[in-house]
DNA sequence: CGTGTGACCGGCG
DNA sequence: ACGCCGGCCACAC
């Protein structure tokens, strides 16, 4: 997948300038795919992993825009840095689907969440 | 092309 | 420990 080149693209990647389609957008999307299930990351992590090229508040706004992604993005893996499911009042559907995947949750914190977290910049690795 | 805004984060009182 | 404040940067209007 070289998500990663992303970050390093000088000009052997394809501009994404020129297609509106491949925005940063499409970069955070396939981080949050590639969160397995049953585990959660935060957005201060994804975009650590990207790069400071973005800011953990883009991340966020990224997910905004997620629900319109067309290949389903699991944003209900996506927290806030303390765990807790701060989407879950624009993303109802949120507890619900961490239930599926075993996670627990109480009052809209993840339980052991540093022990679910997935850090895409540990686990994807840097090559 | 300027301004506002956002599902955040870390520091400080 | 808790709440507020500033910074972060792409995108919509």
């Amino acid at each position: 997948m070289a998500i990663k080149n992303n970050k390093s693209n000088k000009s052997t990647e394809q501009p994404r300038s020129l297609t509106k389609q491949y925005s940063f957008f499409e970069d955070v999307y396939e981080v949050v795919r590639q969160i397995p299930k049953g585990r959660v990351t935060s957005y201060g992590a994804i975009s650590n992993y990207l790069g400071t090229k973005v800011s953990a508040r883009m991340v966020g706004w990224a997910m905004n825009a997620a629900g319109s992604a067309k290949p389903k993005v699991p944003a209900h893996r996506v927290v806030n840095s303390k765990g807790i499911l701060s989407a879950k009042a624009l993303f109802p559907s949120m507890e619900g689907l961490l239930a599926k995947e075993k996670i627990k949750v109480e009052n809209d914190k993840i339980i052991d969440f540093k022990n679910l977290f997935w850090d895409p910049a540990k686990e994807l690795s840097i090559d």
